[in-house]
DNA sequence: TCTGGGGTCCTAGGACCC
DNA sequence: TCTGGGGTCCTAGGACCC
């Protein structure tokens, strides 16, 4: 008969791995200027604070001191993260606290170039990668050769050798460092990459989840946001243990069915989420915060040419990447940051400037402009591709057009 | 001196169809 | 005349993530 002792340590059926790459954008700037290495480095903002390289080949870089506008910090150095200033802050707020920081405009071209070099080299040890934005992705490692070896008296010897292995990978096509963790699913292996950062591997079974994830305030779970931690914190619930020991039916009364249920299963670290290898985009968009914010009717001029301009963008990135679209939304920000939406579904998906003028325009007509505007955006949803075809319009087109709608609120449309 | 830009997903009500 | 459900589409807003 088994005992505990000569039961072979058995390896979960499915092993993930979350990557997450250290301070990326940060990092990729020290490739590039590596004397600003071990200082306080933000990036963030529009052009402009670029370095300049002097006569005698020495670079002046801007502080963080000098900046002025709307802007926010993308990601800072270990260095900046010490003296308080972190990525989503403002950075006129972060110019108050590390007024020497060093500021670099963010180039997403260099970042999207790493991003595919660091992805390349690990799909060459493990295929199946789902990309979770430009540095971070999920590599579901259940089947990769040799990972369920013992080494010596390490049952996760094999897992350990693997991340070792996907980390000198990435160090060597790309010069960066990245986190791991590996645990049986991607919530898990979410939290776990984030436990030992910079440059660590965090390999966790589900015996380790009472003393490794319990003890975590609940915003470490992905999914678990600041209003529904300050919900949570409102009903006694700081960390993930007593998120684990509250009862489901009040997690349900209190976030409804679907969140409160998922509330408890997080908490005891359950996810069955697949790793999903291929994903076709929803929407695309394009949004611009103004330097000031602008008058509807005293700034129509700018405001249409900045209008007409994001169509053409989006335009543009619609036929680049080979999409199009039925569903154009607007977005506008007043001052106050309260933003509004309206969308407009037209009878056949269009990827054509004046087209998504037109649409968006006429969404522009339903919203009250009676306040400053801070941000103005496009979106095209009901994506789809250009000669593919769509199995849905044959029905829709049997539906009435979209009545009188809602009637027009302004006529000043810019 | 608050709060970028690009996304996804969920909810909820009303229209409309069967 | 009143009474149903189920399903899908459209729209608006909001939470959340990178």
């Amino acid at each position: 008969m088994a005992t505990p002792q000569n039961i072979p340590p058995q390896l979960p059926e499915r092993l993930i791995a979350h990557l997450d790459m250290d301070a990326f954008y940060a990092s990729v700037e020290l490739l590039r200027y590596p004397d600003l290495k071990g200082q306080a480095v933000v990036i963030g903002g529009r052009r402009s604070h670029a370095p300049v390289t002097l006569e005698d080949g020495s670079r002046r870089y801007s502080r963080l001191r000098d900046y002025t506008g709307r802007g926010v910090i993308t990601t800072s150095t270990y260095a900046a993260r010490d003296l308080g200033v972190f990525s989503g802050m403002g950075l006129m707020k972060a110019a108050l606290r590390a007024p020497d920081a060093i500021l670099l405009p963010t180039d997403f071209d260099a970042y999207r170039l790493y991003s595919r070099l660091f992805k390349a080299a690990v799909a060459e040890l493990a295929p199946v990668i789902e990309d979770r934005g430009i540095d971070e992705i999920y590599i579901d490692l259940s089947d990769i050769p040799g990972i369920r070896e013992a080494v010596g008296h390490d049952p996760l010897g094999g897992v350990r050798a693997i991340a070792r292995e996907i980390k000198n990978s990435v160090f060597r096509a790309t010069g960066l460092t990245c986190s791991i963790g590996i645990t049986p699913n991607k919530l898990l292996s979410k939290i776990a990459s984030d436990l030992d950062k910079p440059d660590g591997i965090t390999i966790l079974t589900e015996a380790d989840i009472p003393t490794r994830i319990w003890p975590l305030g609940v915003r470490k779970v992905n999914g678990i946001g600041p209003k529904a931690a300050a919900k949570l914190l409102a009903l006694g619930i700081e960390t993930v243990a007593e998120l684990a020991a509250a009862e489901p039916p009040m997690l349900i009364g209190q976030f409804g069915n679907s969140f409160g249920a998922w509330l408890h299963e997080a908490a005891h670290g359950r996810d069955k989420r697949a790793v999903v290898t291929h994903s076709e985009p929803v929407s695309i968009s394009r949004e611009t915060t103004f330097e000031r914010d602008l008058h509807a009717v005293l700034d129509k001029a700018e405001l249409g040419a900045v209008f007409t301009r994001l169509c053409e963008q989006l335009a543009s990135d619609l036929t680049r990447k080979g999409y199009q679209g039925r569903t154009i939304g607007l977005k506008l920000r007043f001052e106050g940051f309260h933003t509004v939406t309206r969308d407009l579904t037209l009878e056949l998906p269009t990827q054509d400037a004046q087209a998504i003028r037109r649409a968006a325009g006429a969404c522009l007509k339903r919203v009250p402009l009676d306040k400053r505007i801070r941000l103005l955006g496009v979106r095209v949803g009901g994506l789809s591709r250009p000669g593919v075809p769509d199995l849905g319009a044959g029905k829709r087109a049997r539906l009435k057009p979209a009545a009188s709608g809602p009637k027009p609120e302004n006529l000043a449309l810019f």
